[in-house]
DNA sequence: TCACATTTAATTGTTCGCAATTGAATGTGC
DNA sequence: GCACATTCAATTGCGAACAATTAAATGTGA
């Protein structure tokens, strides 16, 4: 027999759920992002790397890791497939032989300007004031860092 | 040489992309369900199915596909690994033969009495009031199903 | 110096997520 | 009734994501 609906379950209904909230923006960006991103050759992750090298060059591997909050089983096969396009060139370091630097070619510091047009394309089909998703964006940041900051203990 | 950063640069920044916040957002999420959901034997997209099961069971592997924006290439291998788990039951349709129907077992029903536990640890995680969750939830959700129209055009 | 811990990438194995294709069942227009 | 399109799940292949392990380089303390 069905069972009735009860108070006890509102916790539990997929609708009441901020993490599902999250999860399911998330992926609704990234269809968002696919076409675009197409076109520049990349998938999602990827835009996020190179966004991190389009801002700093030339970085060890974990760096790119903290920022991004992916590990290197994440970030080794994936840099390797930027390499193997071209985009990024994998050196170990002089200095310190653990670690892999990784540095822009001249193809990646050239795609940077092919990526001025994303941003504007995902603020058009945000449907939403600048300011408006800059408050979100703030407010998502936030719940973020403290759930990272539970994580660590 | 290294270029000068600037205003054009702005949109780029990984810190700017509200995109980002989601996508880091969704993996905290994630990481904080973990050891939750070990307890429970599910991974998190498991989880959201089971979400659904147990509001309304019995239903075609479409209907939970379009509740959780997943289609069957991510379901039908999930599905079969919920079955292997016996949490679930896979019954092709007598009406229509192309659909299969889940439908949880007594595994699967008994299951919800200790995912209550779930909801409250996250709360607590968020370290947020339920007021403030509940409005981010619904600002999150509005930009979802904008984005989400975006893409059927 | 030498044993030991720490740091860093890489590797392996499992699970998502999705595009593209396949194949069977169903619905439709004529 | 029959060709045709549509619907639905399953499959295949690729790219994340992460846990756990490995291996090499580096740092530290006695």
């Amino acid at each position: 027999m069905p069972r009735k609906s009860s108070a006890a379950d509102q916790p539990l209904r997929l609708d009441n759920q901020i993490c599902f909230a999250v999860y399911s923006a998330a992926h609704a960006f990234n269809r968002v992002y696919k076409p675009l991103l197409d076109r520049l050759g990349l998938t999602y992750p990827q835009y996020l790397v190179m966004l991190v090298l389009w801002e700093r060059d030339d970085v060890p591997v974990k760096d790119i890791g903290e920022k991004l909050f992916l590990d290197s089983g994440t970030l080794t096969p994936l840099l390797k497939r930027l390499e193997a396009a071209h985009l990024v060139k994998r050196t170990r370091s002089r200095e310190d032989e653990r670690q892999v630097l990784i540095a822009l070619t001249a193809q990646g510091h050239a795609l940077k300007d092919k990526a001025r047009a994303v941003p504007q394309s995902i603020l058009a089909a945000s449907d939403c004031s600048v300011s408006e998703l800059v408050t979100m964006k703030d407010e998502i940041v936030a719940l973020r860092d403290r759930l990272n900051a539970v994580i660590g203990e």
